[in-house]
DNA sequence: GCTTTGTTTTGATATAAATCAAAAGAAATG
DNA sequence: CATTTCTTTTGATTTATATCAAAACAAAGC
């Protein structure tokens, strides 16, 4: 049972390496990005970077939660959601060519650190083990986000929003019960169907003894049976 | 007209970098990588990496066509289709813990090198301008992929195959009029639909002047047409 | 408290695209 | 060349899920 469920298990449920790479810059390196350091607050629901804009700056949220994601005239596709302690940008690392390839908004009120795009190609350029560092990270955000890619396309309804409830308490929130900061709409972005469907499934769920849910928290009762109703599409 | 079609172009017709970088080694790390270079051919639909298995090497496609694909037990999720020149496991590269995300297959008859992963680790950790180099290769590889992901999650059918056949001229061919070597289920696989739905779409394209069907090849005759088509979903 | 406004749930209908079925075409085999 | 096998095309049906519509509920303002 054990091996299987390791095999097969939902991607987004990856544990992820927190940023806390600093310590492996030179006292110069460091008092370079420290002394070039802004620091900004969000409050929920405010851009913190926009598609197809210059990216002057790499961002790291300290605190909050954030969505990545694409934009269309249509809807939007969440590319990811991150908790704190991850790296914005990163994909805007490109050679000559910083620009946001997604948009970040902030869920809830937010906390970031923004680095110079000059000033951080620079100590990437100078420090190995830290443009390595910055690689395994960019690497991770990829698989997460890949794990999205096969969730969003390959799974219908149900087993999608079992997918985005264990993502939500194994990834971001790392407890079976957490509290319902999203709206039915914002879960439905995140889950790429529409408000109606989540409402259907949310009833479900809590008639079949699934999961717990109160106007402001959802408890996962039954995890077992959610990863397999992930699992099976 | 000129800036919208930019902003709004399809991301799969992103030119992507090659990879020649090796220049940026010194000597000793040059001769390292290559004195245990391994170089292996494929033939056509021969797997060259496995989804889960343990990533022994980094794998540079040299010549040929492959494609990259999550596998599940109904049907595989392509995440992009490779061109000489690329790199194939990039984002295995974590901290310690080096297994392929993906799968990949040859479409066409290909030729790889194959690099020691600790050997490539070393290498990186050595030498900041060569990690940066892959950092913003691992972006450019991610960026194409979340295009996709858009692509296939917000468009529609005669969309998604727009965008293909695009991508197919722009990135892969290089040239409007290119040999059709993926069969109709290859194509239905990498545009994430049916056998049938391919067969309408290309006889439709066909009936409306779009492209010119032989039975070994297709040429785009009206690309602003698909472009439109692509970018309406 | 009662309205008003916005969100969530529930039910009925519409729709894009898959599946099913069968014909037409192409490629491989004897 | 004829026969078999595989691929592609075309048409009919089914299905998952979105959309539409309306009721139930919650929150905010007076």
């Amino acid at each position: 049972m054990n091996e299987i469920v390791t095999e097969m298990k939902s991607y987004c449920t990856l544990e992820q390496n927190q940023v806390l790479c600093f310590d492996l810059l030179t006292p110069e390196e460091y008092e370079l990005l420290r002394s070039r350091l802004l620091v900004v607050n969000y409050k929920s629901g405010e851009t913190i970077c926009k598609q197809g804009a210059f990216a002057s700056h790499i961002i790291i949220l300290r605190e909050g939660l954030v969505k990545l994601y694409m934009e269309s005239s249509a809807e939007n596709l969440v590319l990811q959601i991150l908790p704190p302690n991850n790296i914005i940008g990163l994909t805007s690392c490109f050679d000559n060519n910083h620009v946001f390839f997604y948009s970040a908004q902030a869920y809830l009120d937010s906390t970031v650190q923004l680095i110079d795009m000059n000033v951080f190609m620079q100590v990437l350029n100078s420090n190995a083990k830290f443009a390595t560092k910055m690689l395994s990270f960019l690497a991770e955000q990829s698989v997460i986000t890949y794990g999205r890619f096969f969730c969003m396309t390959q799974k219908q309804t149900y087993g999608r929003f079992a997918d985005v409830l264990l993502c939500l308490a194994n990834r971001i929130y790392k407890t079976n019960r957490f509290p319902l900061q999203l709206s039915r709409k914002e879960l439905a972005e995140l889950s790429g169907m529409s408000i109606e469907s989540i409402a259907r499934i949310l009833t479900r769920f809590k008639n079949e003894g699934l999961i717990e849910l109160t106007t402001d928290s959802i408890e996962i009762l039954d995890s077992v049976k959610l990863l397999e109703i992930s699992l099976k599409g």
